[in-house]
DNA sequence: AAATTTATTCAAACTAAGTTGCATTAATAA
DNA sequence: TTATTAATGCAACTTAGTTTGAATAAATTT
């Protein structure tokens, strides 16, 4: 089930990654907006957004949930298997616009994959 | 800080190990040793185990720790980026053998990466 | 435009994974 | 064999995320 109606808690999250090119957890926007959305609405809609293409989302390397703005995603289409990079000096995450080749597996049948690499980004990098 | 003495409970652990081939989430070692260990010492060992070498750790799709044997690392050469495997229908983990070419990405410098691949196991897959 | 249906929101309580502080136990060294 | 210090156990805590059930707001029907 995706977004059925437009209301204020949706344009306010849809505002922050508007705002940012980069991924934002959610524990992040929990604290973003504590003020003015309940953090179950928070993932509620992370949910419905994420169902709906308009987002997806991926583990950074402690675990905890990451969401970006997809780029020609849709609610049925809905493949987006880039790589995610996390900064270890300033913490951000963002989508590696690149592609990366995963290797067919004997006997095994590949359907998904994450790929996350740590490092430094382009400002924190000598 | 690595092990500095044998005892029990890391015997324990090592012997769970020893008798599976697969990698083996926190979790369900938890449960395992439930009479024998407390938690509290089981993240602990599992810990200096990584530290020196002897495990090796990474993330599954939902967040839950994973740890499998090491081959050929030691504590100061632990340089383990192979690719690890979760079947979705036994819900399996294991360490995938192959090569994986992370590309070189334009001023960014690249430290560490991990790639889980999540589909169906030699078992599992028609 | 009021009534009704349906979706959305909130607060609070809960869960699951993992961590911390501290007293106790047990390897190892002296 | 005692002294030292690492390892352990326990309880309480933290953090991220989920569930619940009642209250509210938005669509839709009348």
């Amino acid at each position: 089930m995706g977004i059925i109606r437009k209301t204020a808690s949706i344009d306010l999250l849809l505002n922050e990654f508007e705002q940012e090119s980069n991924a934002i957890s959610a524990v992040d926007l929990i604290k973003r907006l504590d003020k003015q959305i309940n953090k179950t609405t928070i993932y509620r809609v992370l949910d419905k957004l994420e169902d709906d293409g308009v987002l997806h989302s991926f583990l950074g390397f402690n675990g905890v949930k990451w969401y970006a703005k997809c780029k020609g995603c849709t609610k049925s289409v809905h493949k987006d298997f880039h790589p995610h990079f996390q900064c270890l000096s300033c913490g951000t995450v963002d989508c590696l616009h690149i592609h990366v080749e995963i290797p067919e597996i004997p006997n095994r049948e590949v359907l998904f994959s994450q790929l996350l690499i740590q490092g430094k980004c382009e400002t924190c990098a000598v």
